[in-house]
DNA sequence: TCTGGGGTCCTAGGACCC
DNA sequence: TCTGGGGTCCTAGGACCC
């Protein structure tokens, strides 16, 4: 067998990337807990003296969750995704700030461009994070990831954490271990004293689900993930995840670093203010359904896309996920056609009891020029010889 | 005090075809 | 006549990630 070479994989996560682009913006919030979410518009307020007016967390009525928090706020208990409620009564004083997604956007591809400039082999993980493939880069690793540290927070005036490291895997893991503005480097020789020590849901792929099923096992740390019996870990996950779960508790990923892809579905989804009734609030749902379907008519377009699948997402009042889809003859980018086709798909699923989310997608997607034409088999179909 | 919005990937059964 | 084995597409749901 040959061996490939040894890769040099580096993972760069941006500290509290929202929270940290609003303390650019209101220097003064620095050292304070902040929280970035909810629904209504709370948008800060200059007053006849100069000084900004900020909107407190204990005053958020409603639905929603935290979007990010600084780490003066996660002090306090505060985390992303927990409903504004209950981050309201762990953090009261907290000052609370709409998101600003265009904002997060812009410092995104700032951030992006920094590190593309000293190693252009990046895969995008959303819009705070990236791998960076610096296999070929002739710098030594330390040396060189301090350079990309310096060019992000020259281009931002934000601080990143990184992890560098054989693979993804390791990388994504260590880039965690020192942050903020960490810089981490790990071989496959410090996983036992490294990762080993960690509990199983720093693993990515390892959710909440998978973490509760392994603790019920006993399964607590990454290494007594490396050391338990095979055959346990197939009983209670089958054989593929109880394969992965061994590469990964002994830091095996091979994955390569991905520097391009397509998108393969586009959606638009909304919950609603209060829980709506498909026959009492009929009227309010149609027109929630149809702007839905107009907005993404209007994604789909911008991106330059169109697609064959069309489908519902609907979520009732107790929280239970139903879905519906229909793939058309064509593909389409067309609000009216993704209209008709989301309502066949409504008319499938029972309308009893309440809703609280609707959302509209479409997916099986082509590139729009490739969409107003048919295809060659289509022509063939249509013209036959 | 219930739990956002945008995605990806996997599984699994049935249809349908060869 | 009591039965195959792939392969692909379609649909539904679920876990997970940022």
């Amino acid at each position: 067998m040959s061996q490939l070479p040894q890769r040099r994989i580096a993972h760069l996560d941006m500290d509290a990337f929202y929270a940290s682009v609003e303390l650019l913006r209101y220097p003064e919030l620095r050292g304070t807990p902040v929280v970035i979410g909810g629904r209504s518009n709370h948008q800060p307020v200059l007053r006849p003296d100069g000084t900004r007016a900020f909107s407190l967390l204990r005053d958020y009525a409603g639905r929603g969750v935290v979007t990010t928090s600084t780490y003066e706020a996660r002090a306090l208990g505060v985390f992303s995704a927990m409903g504004m409620m209950k981050a309201a009564a762990l953090a009261p004083d907290a000052v609370l700030l709409p998101t600003d997604f265009d904002s997060y956007r812009r410092y995104s591809r700032l951030f992006k461009a920094a590190v593309a400039a000293i190693a252009p082999h990046i895969e995008d993980r959303g819009i705070d994070e990236i791998y960076i493939d610096l296999s070929d880069h002739p710098d030594e690793t330390r040396v060189l990831a301090q350079r990309i540290k310096d060019a992000v927070r020259d281009a931002t005036g934000l601080s990143c954490s990184i992890g560098v490291a054989p693979n993804k895997l390791l990388a994504k893991i260590c880039s965690d271990l020192e942050k903020p503005n960490g810089l981490t480097v790990v071989s496959l020789d410090d996983v036992p004293q490294r990762i080993w020590p960690l509990p199983v849901r720093k693993v990515n792929g390892i959710g909440p689900k998978a973490s509760a099923r392994l603790i019920s096992l006993g399964i607590e740390t990454v290494g007594q993930l490396a050391a338990a019996q095979p055959t346990l870990l197939q009983d209670h996950f089958g054989l593929n995840t109880a394969q992965w779960l061994r590469d990964v508790s002994h830091g095996q990923d091979s994955r390569p670093v991905v520097t391009s892809s397509e998108p393969k579905g586009i959606s638009r989804e909304t919950t609603f203010e209060r829980d709506l009734h498909a026959r009492h609030d009929r009227t309010a749902l149609s027109e929630i359904f149809t702007r839905l379907c107009t907005r993404l008519s209007e994604d789909l377009t911008r991106k330059g896309y169109a697609g064959r699948t069309v489908g519902i997402k609907l979520r009732y009042a107790d929280f239970r996920t139903v879905t519906r889809d229909v793939t058309l003859p064509l593909p389409t980018a067309d609000a009216a056609t993704i209209r008709r086709a989301a309502g066949e798909c409504l008319r499938r699923v029972p309308l009893d009891q309440r809703l609280r989310l609707l959302g509209v997608r479409v997916s099986a997607l082509v590139p729009l020029e490739e969409a107003n034409q048919p295809s060659m088999g289509q022509q063939g179909e249509l013209f036959p010889a």
